[in-house]
DNA sequence: TACTAGTCGGGTAATTAGGGAC
DNA sequence: GTTGTCCTAATTACCCGACTAG
């Protein structure tokens, strides 16, 4: 088995799909520097699914917090 | 772990997992000569794991974190 | 010898990149 | 200033049967 020291990552399709936004979209992200990117030799791009996830949460504004929903900060 | 000194090499499916691409795709990368890759008397084949880490590393690129992500603006 | 999981091949859909305009 | 849609070319993902690794 192998080592899982590594990190998860996403395709622009699920990044989108997490923002309901356009791959496109992701991938002008990626290309404006305001997410990281990893390339594939081929040149397609995967997202490291803790930076997606630590960014949404960073953008969500909740209306209130009732008790130990936030369990990420 | 295992012998020390050695090279470490990697299945195509451990180097799939890297990327989060398919095994079939790491293939092709070695088939196209973009990647190291040394063939087991079977025919299977092998990667180098420092090889592929420093390609990984190289095709990474971080997001550059600026002050103002602190939604003032 | 038999067994499970993984990796050959090829072939065909689905996704993505990139540019450009609205 | 940002996002979605158009196009073409390239890359990648999933399908199968057969073989290898251990």
């Amino acid at each position: 088995m192998p080592q899982n020291g590594q990190e998860q990552l996403l395709t622009p399709g699920e990044v989108a799909a997490m923002f309901r936004v356009d791959p496109k979209t992701v991938t002008r992200w990626a290309t404006a520097g305001r997410i990281g990117s990893i390339r594939t030799p081929g040149g397609h791009r995967r997202f490291r699914e803790s930076e997606v996830r630590s960014m949404l949460a960073e953008l969500t504004s909740e209306v209130n917090v009732s008790d130990d929903l936030t369990r990420g900060r």
